[in-house]
DNA sequence: ATCATACCTGAACAGTTATTCATGTGTTAT
DNA sequence: ATAACACATGAATAACTGTTCAGGTATGAT
């Protein structure tokens, strides 16, 4: 595919800190980071971390109903995060990889710094 | 801190492998990944990344308006993920935490594997 | 003081997203 | 075969987001 314009976007390079990134590298970038950017999905994603749940369970311990939680594992499916398995009337889902808890983790900490999320800061 | 409801979750607990995720902490992880939920955002980021830019470059470097530029970099700073300083007329932006980059690579790692976004990952 | 430069901000508009509701598919039980 | 259960899906709607446009604020130059 080719580049977009001169030099500094060089999608080949190694990342964030080597060069200008790309649109369609920052474009994927995005699209993980905006699976992770609903809370309801979260609350998913850590239910499933403490073990494997059936949609139904899964409904009732984020408090969503069925359809919009399905609708969610959807998303979750499409950003390869969770697989699933089928048991008779049920489907059981998993997360696919627990490194996504590291995610947390690290992020976590950043949060948990003094001043707040949206807080403005000290204006001009 | 008061508690949403019975048991399972716990805001103080440890992360997301340690209890559901209560709707505020779920919240504020979302607002933060949200923030990184935007492929231009991403591109703002990867600039500073090289080096401190000043509001008018960034937006040349980008290929934004100043105004779209100006309005995102309010939404970085609200994260607190960028800082700013005043020369003159000019306003100097740069990555306050480059730890971010970090998180840049460790994500990258694994979008760049074969099959790309919404078609197959290699797991974390 | 006046003007130009550099950046910021509010409103409006278009595009996107998450939920609900109704319906559809697949499985088990009778 | 029929019914019940578990889950998925499409359409519609409300809420949210990012950009543009039209000013607005702060600084420096004349």
């Amino acid at each position: 595919m080719p580049m977009a314009n001169q030099s500094a976007t060089d999608a080949s390079a190694s990342g964030a800190a080597g060069a200008l990134l790309s649109v369609e590298k920052a474009q994927r970038m995005a699209e993980f980071f905006a699976v992770l950017g609903d809370p309801n999905r979260w609350r998913i994603i850590s239910a499933l971390a403490l073990e494997e749940q059936r949609v139904g369970d899964l409904a009732k311990l984020v408090e969503m109903s069925e359809s919009a939680v399905s609708h969610q594992l959807r998303v979750l499916r499409n950003m390869r995060l969770v697989s699933y398995t089928r048991q008779g009337r049920n489907v059981i889902y998993r997360l696919q990889d627990h490194h996504i808890v590291n995610l947390y983790r690290d992020v976590s900490e950043h949060l948990d710094e003094p001043g707040g999320d949206s807080l403005e800061m000290k204006p001009f």
